[in-house]
Formats: C-alpha cells, structure tokens, sequence
DNA sequence: AGTAACTGTTTATGCCGTACACAAGATGTA
DNA sequence: TACATCTTGTGTACGGCATAAACAGTTACT
C-alpha cells in the first residue's frame, strides 16, 4: 500500500480562471458547484451524468487513493471512454476540485446549533466533526486548494463554524481565523493520522514495528539529538499496538491538540470579558 | 502559476520499503540520509554527485514548484541524461525525500536552548522558524511521508523542539504532541499561505481581487449561510491589500493561532503546577 | 428540410517514470 | 601484464498519463 504524494508531477489545482460555457466546453468547476446545470437546447440527452462522474472517481480515489485515479480508470468504471468525461468536466483539475466538493460534503445535521452547549462545545464538535470526514476520505487532505475557500461545502462548514461564536468577545477576522486554525489543525491530524495507519497497515511502518518510542532510541544519536534521545529512553513513549492501536493514539493526540486550543481561546475570552 | 496537486496520479513516498545496496541500484532514500556513503570499489569515479542531484531538484521545485519537477527536467539542468540519475537515486519518491530531507534542514542555529526564555519563547520561535523555513520552500508542505517521522532533519527539528520543555510537567508522549501539534500547524499555515500568496500574485486570486469578505458576502445566500453572511457583510473582514498584503494578514493569523495554542499550552502547565 | 448544437468515440501527441542492455572506465585478481 | 568484475553514464524502449482534434450520430430549433 502506497501512500500518496506527487509523481509525474503534482498539478495544480486553480481557483480562478473559470470559463464560461461560452467557449465550447463543460462549465468550470466553480460553475458546476454554484451554478445551474441550465439544460443544453440541442443536442441528445447525456447519458453519462456529472454526479456518476464525481460518484465514481471518488469510489475509486477511496479505495487506491490519489495515485490510483485517472481520468482513464474513471472512465473505465463507469463503462464510458476517457475522452467522455470532458464533455463533463474541463480537466481533471476540476474533477479533483468537484471530488473534493462533493467528499467533504455539508456539515453533518448533528451539528446544528446548540444555543445551550455554548461556544467550546460547538466548535469542539465542529472540529472533531472534519476530522472524521477527512479521515473518511483521506485524499481530501492531499488536493490543495489554489485560493481561499470558495466552494460551497467549505462555506458551509465555516458558516457552521462560526455560528457557535456568535455572541462572543471577537472581531469577524478573528472568528475566520479561529475556525481556519481549527480547520487547518483537523485535516493535518487526518492527514498524519491516516499516512501513518495506511503504513502500520500494510506492514511498511518503520523499523520496529509500532513501537516508535524504540525506534526513536535506537535511531538517535544522544550526542547529536540530546533533548529527543532522552525522551525516547525513557520510556514515556507509549508503544502503540498497530494497527488499530496506532490510529488511536493519534485520535487521542487529536484531541489533546483541540482541547489545548480551545483552553488558549478560553483564555482570550476570559481576559477580554474582564477587561 | 498554477499550484499543485496530483497530476498523472499522485504516487507513493513509502517510508519503509528500504533496500541495501546488495540489489545493484542506489540505495534507499533512508541509507542515503542516515548511512555512509561507503565508495564503491570498482569502476569510474562518479561525476554526477547526490548532492548535485538534490540540490538541482529543489532549485526547480522552487522555480516552478513539484509539478514542474520531473526527472527529466532535473538531468537537464545539470547536463546529464535523464537515467544517469537512477545511478543514484533509487526512485523519484526517492528523491523526493532526500529534497525534503534536505530543504527542511537543520533547525537554525537562532533557535538554540535559552533557559532564560522559558519553554513559551522556546517553542514560540521554534514554531515560527518552521513556518519560515516551510515557506521558503513550499512545495515541502506538498509531500506526504508516508509513516512516522524518521528524516534526520525533521529528528533534528523535534530533539530542538522538544528542549524547551525539559522541565516542564508534561509526559513524554504529551512532549511530542505539543511539537507534532505546532509543527502540523506551521506546516498546514504555510500552506494556505503560499497557496493564497501565489494566486494573487498570479491575478487568479478569487472574484474581487483581495477582497475576501466581499466575495463572500456576494457568494452567499443569507438563507443558506446565515452566520457566514453576517459575517460577511459586517464589515469586519478586512480586505488586505494584494499581493504582499495577503501574506501579510495570513502571518497575522498564524501568529494569532499561534498565540492561542501556546496559551492553551500554559494552562495545562498551570493546573497541573497548581495541583 | 435544413442547420446548428450537443453527445460519445476514435485517433494522435507529447510527457512521464523507469526497465533493460550496452560501452567505456576503473579496480581487483591471476 | 592480462583478464574478470563491477561501476558509471547512455540509448532505446514501453506502458501510462492528460488531453487536443476530428468525427459520426442524435436532437431540437428555424
């Protein structure tokens, strides 16, 4: 099992440079996110449909993860050539961008408004909540977004986000900036967390299997790492039983990151309220 | 410009998987950053150094960032064939280990133990020096190690991080969340950072250039997004003056959060002094 | 009826990572 | 010294990739 990064070459996806249906081809992504469809007046009825498009590359980016998904097996899964997709989407950038759309999805209903739970418990959910749906999908850490966010599901999340802070002692820059921080931290915990379980899973976890407070030891130079090597002998780094265990430890490292966060907000209310 | 992505497949960086030199081809990424070089005993000397290969590498991922590297590319620059590199690197996964092994570098000199500062100006410019280095290098952000961190640098970086809390009352593994969680957020900053910078600076910046919350306030239906909306339209949300300005802000916000953390951080320490 | 627009397919181009076989050079052993 | 062995850089080749371009069939508007 293989873990995703570039090869051949990471491409970008951009936010802007969208392009009107005016130039011959499918709609860009941002269109087909916030636009309508706007039925075609010729022309025979497609039978292949964007949604299955998305549907299927997301299945296939789920089960092999990034490095699996080309244009050419997506098309193959769905009985269609290759080309056909593009009478669908404009590049696979786009295609990537409507996965990505699509995977992270609206927030989950459970997350809706809790006027009584207050600010921490709201955006204590909110952030274990995009944790759990880029661990979901974990390629979804792995598409970066050329841009601020502008797609609808992302706003959707951040609306979210920020509804808990409504009544509280912040500026409207400093609620973006929590939830981004939130946000930011959730998938790097998902990315981390699904890397290193993807590689206890498949056996390729380094060299003494799980127990990274082992290897740490064995690894370090005392003299030129003397800090971490001190750390590493002395015990104090649990040896996680993969593969579940190692998974959640770092679920639990999640939550000793949040819980450290949202006590510093804590902190800057409180001191804002007294003054 | 373009940022990046996947492209053609985004391919595996497998932490595991080394192979001794026994099985002919270079050694692997981890005996090549760890292991001595050990001359061969045989043949001509090599013209082409590792050094060179890697270096080479970096300077056009920096130029054009990863989708602009390919192995070809690379050989070019130094005017070799683009096989003579396989000579020495057993794979472009390979390579791109020993670029981020190599671009994150050891932690500067600046951020050297100062027990008068405490743990908080400790950990405070060490996590501003990895943001600063990922930065510099941005595409580093872009590479997925696929497994526990094992990389000489990134060792480097924790036994520096892990120094100023040795007296503090955390356990070890506590330790190494606090760094994991400060350096996945320098990482995940600096990434929205150069990904952001570099769309406005290439005029792709999202519909009202550098106007984030006016965007929004446009983009969204009250309906839909309603605390988003209100944000939006409050005014509150400063547009930042492109390009410069948007990195600007985005280093605010980052030190905000930053700010946020560590004082989650000294409340932990104080309850527990406390107790 | 004619034409314009839209669909999915076919074919082709250029780039990619890299397997493989080779010639030339350097060192070991006889 | 002669030869075997191993190394280095090269040339060639292959399969996969994203996608441009031309095409034939289908539908709807004029």
């Amino acid at each position: 099992m293989t873990t995703e990064t570039d090869g051949g070459g990471a491409r970008g996806v951009r936010g802007g440079e969208r392009r009107g249906a005016a130039a011959g081809g499918p709609p860009g992504a941002f269109e087909l996110m916030w636009g309508a469809p706007a039925r075609p007046r010729r022309g025979p009825r497609s039978v292949l449909r964007l949604d299955s498009v998305v549907e299927a590359a997301i299945a296939l980016a789920d089960e092999e993860g990034l490095d699996g998904l080309s244009m050419a097996r997506v098309a193959e899964r769905l009985g269609f050539t290759t080309m056909s997709l593009y009478r669908h989407v404009a590049s696979k950038d786009d295609l990537l961008l409507l996965m990505l759309n699509a995977a992270v999805g609206p927030p989950p209903e459970t997350l809706a408004v809790d006027p009584a739970g207050g600010w921490r418990a709201g955006l204590d959910a909110w952030t274990r909540g995009m944790y759990d749906r880029a661990l979901a999908h974990p390629w979804i850490t792995r598409i970066g977004i050329g841009g601020a966010p502008n797609m609808p599901s992302q706003l959707a999340w951040m609306d979210r986000g920020v509804s808990p802070l409504a009544g509280v002692a912040l500026t409207g820059q400093e609620k973006l900036s929590v939830i981004l921080m939130l946000s930011r931290y959730a998938m790097s915990s998902a990315q981390l967390t699904s890397d290193i379980a993807a590689a206890a899973g498949a056996g390729t976890y380094e060299p003494d299997d799980g127990d990274y407070g082992a290897t740490l030891a064995r690894l370090l130079d005392p003299a030129r790492f003397p800090a971490l090597h001190a750390l590493a002998v002395s015990g104090e780094i649990d040896p996680p039983v993969p593969p579940e265990g190692v998974a959640d430890e770092l679920h639990a490292e999640f939550h000793f990151g949040l819980a450290r966060m949202l006590d510093g907000l804590d902190v800057l209310l409180r001191s804002r309220a007294a003054r």
